[in-house]
DNA sequence: TTGAAAGCGGTACCAA
DNA sequence: TTGGTACCGCTTTCAA
């Protein structure tokens, strides 16, 4: 069956077909094999300089782009990273780190993909992202059990990475540990003299999975001593803010581990607003070390993450699709420094 | 050639290859087209339901996922939309924006992807995303010439549509009206009786892509007036704020449009630090609206952004899709307001 | 140096 | 109701 060239349509621009390999070799006079020597340069095949010629020629005056689906196809693999879109507002942090991962990976040659529809259920969200064949994965813990790895690499995922702070079972694990943060932030209010410690526990979905090991490490920074966490939720609205603000006083504490920077800010505004001293009445410490804190007066006290470079974590991704039968490797990627400032 | 099924490795555990829908007709006894019939619900063709049984059955034993490429080649056609992971440090804005967005088009079937690898030059950006045969594409218009667009649209790509200040041909175009920014902050300060206004531009690369209109809209503004509008380079440090702060007195300034709130907040502080008054000796204004402009002292006067719905956006990729032969559209996406506050 | 042809994994037409 | 089969676009072996 011949292929229809262009509908005979006089007036109208003709809605040309998407030009092939086998349309680039028609125009050149040669075969698609050729086509698909001269276009990729194989090295084991040499084709003469004036067919070569010919045939970009004709690529050229078609605009012909290969079928990226189609190679891949024939190829039995790809080169494709997957990651999945964020689910939580991705701060300037994690938007610089995951910027530098992407030109890292690409260097390597590989082609990054965000995969930007969240799947209702875990394991069809696996299945989702096995169906583009990904060489690698790098995901969320909170996004990926143990049986939605088990897909991945049934579907030939060679690499499958989870970020966060517990390991997934047959994934290599990035471990962000989110704990040591809020233990950090805490053992440091706690060094200073504090006693009774608030800690912020935002009321956004989507952050829990950053919240929650933070209290936790918060909790488990006081075991055993005189000291007491209390939770206090924070929507991130000023009024919010005023609320918990208002009855401060009758909170009875002495400090406040903010959750991250820009809570910390939001309710330093607020209790200062009260008539309340920083860190007189209230010491307060934020964490992900952002620019604000800085220029906070009173100067905000964080906690500083050291994220890995892109290129190393890169280099990692690299060696575990190189060596998809390796054991599963589990890295620290999260190191938590305290920087004291003037507000704790 | 037949594939060898299982490498002999005596303990290790086979890597099973990747299971076909052959796997899955040869399991489930029937043919690999009864298997699609199954698995993709025709509705034109009954299956009797003990098949349909076996069928799933088998499938789930085999953890059969569908390949995305395979299909696609077949159909000739995808559901993927495709944009490149911006080349900015997105802001709280934009990443609300893309959520949305993605979270839209999933609802209406489609796939989002960020494709995360920038090309060196615009033309091969565009061959690049050629080679997945995105069934649409949105994309700044500062990544994507007319070529570009052409290029696109001849391998596939149903619609394009391009975010950016100018249109591009044959692209849809949703113009963020940057220059409208500035134009609205500099007449604010104008109104306010400000005739010496400076300008900030971030150093920072990639978001020349704003700066340059905004400042545009700032010179528009002060057009035919008494008005000067002056240049005002800053990185986003400390010190080189503090250095523009410095040297405030000999420029003879008394406003600043400090291109966005996070640029305002750390010049104000700088600003305050060397003992000026604001408004008094400068008024300050930011853009974009941000949380943190409400929480300073004096609260932070604005441009507050309106981003189209995501739902909006989502039918508009639709319906462009639906009739890729409609000639290009132009639609006006940033809705921009002056909101005073006590900085100006 | 070039061409013919098989086959990657699905889908859908036609026949049984 | 089910099976056989052609075909989507590309790569690669084998022959010429």
């Amino acid at each position: 069956m011949v292929q229809i060239p262009n509908p005979p349509s006089p007036d109208s621009p003709a809605p040309r077909s998407v030009p092939t390999s086998a349309d680039v070799a028609r125009l050149a006079g040669v075969s698609r094999a050729t086509v698909s020597y001269v276009l990729n340069n194989t090295g084991a095949v040499r084709i003469s300089e004036p067919t070569r010629r010919r045939v970009h020629e004709a690529a050229r005056e078609l605009g012909y782009v290969p079928h990226a689906a189609a190679r891949s196809l024939r190829a039995g693999h790809s080169r494709m990273v997957l990651m999945p879109t964020p689910s939580f507002p991705a701060g300037p942090l994690y938007t610089r780190f995951l910027g530098e991962l992407q030109w890292a990976l690409g260097r390597l040659d590989y082609t990054v993909v965000q995969y930007g529809t969240a799947a209702p259920h875990e394991e069809d969200a696996a299945r989702a992202w096995a169906e583009l064949r990904p060489v690698a994965v790098l995901a969320p813990a909170s996004d990926l059990g143990p049986r939605g790895v088990d897909v991945l690499k049934r579907s030939g995922a060679r690499a499958v990475l989870t970020l966060g702070p517990e390991p997934v079972d047959g994934a290599h694990a990035l471990l962000t540990d989110q704990e040591g943060v809020g233990r950090g932030a805490t053992r440091h209010l706690y060094d200073r003299g504090r006693r009774s410690i608030g800690v912020v526990v935002p009321a956004e979905s989507g952050l829990d999975v950053f919240s929650a090991p933070r209290l936790a490490g918060a909790r488990h920074a006081v075991e055993g001593t005189d000291a007491t966490v209390t939770v206090l939720p924070l929507a991130y609205e000023e009024q919010d803010a005023a609320r918990l603000a208002a009855r401060w006083g009758s909170l009875g504490l002495d400090a406040v581990f903010a959750y991250n920077d820009e809570y910390a800010m939001l309710l330093m505004r607020a209790l200062q607003d009260e008539g309340l001293d920083i860190p007189g009445d209230a010491a307060v410490i934020g964490a992900d070390d952002l620019m604000l804190g800085r220029l906070l007066r009173p100067r905000l006290s964080t906690v500083h993450l050291e994220l890995p470079a892109g290129r190393d974590l890169a280099a990692l991704v690299d060696r575990a699709v190189h060596d998809p039968g390796a054991p599963p490797e589990r890295h620290k990627v999260l190191g938590a420094t305290v920087v004291h400032r003037e507000s704790s």
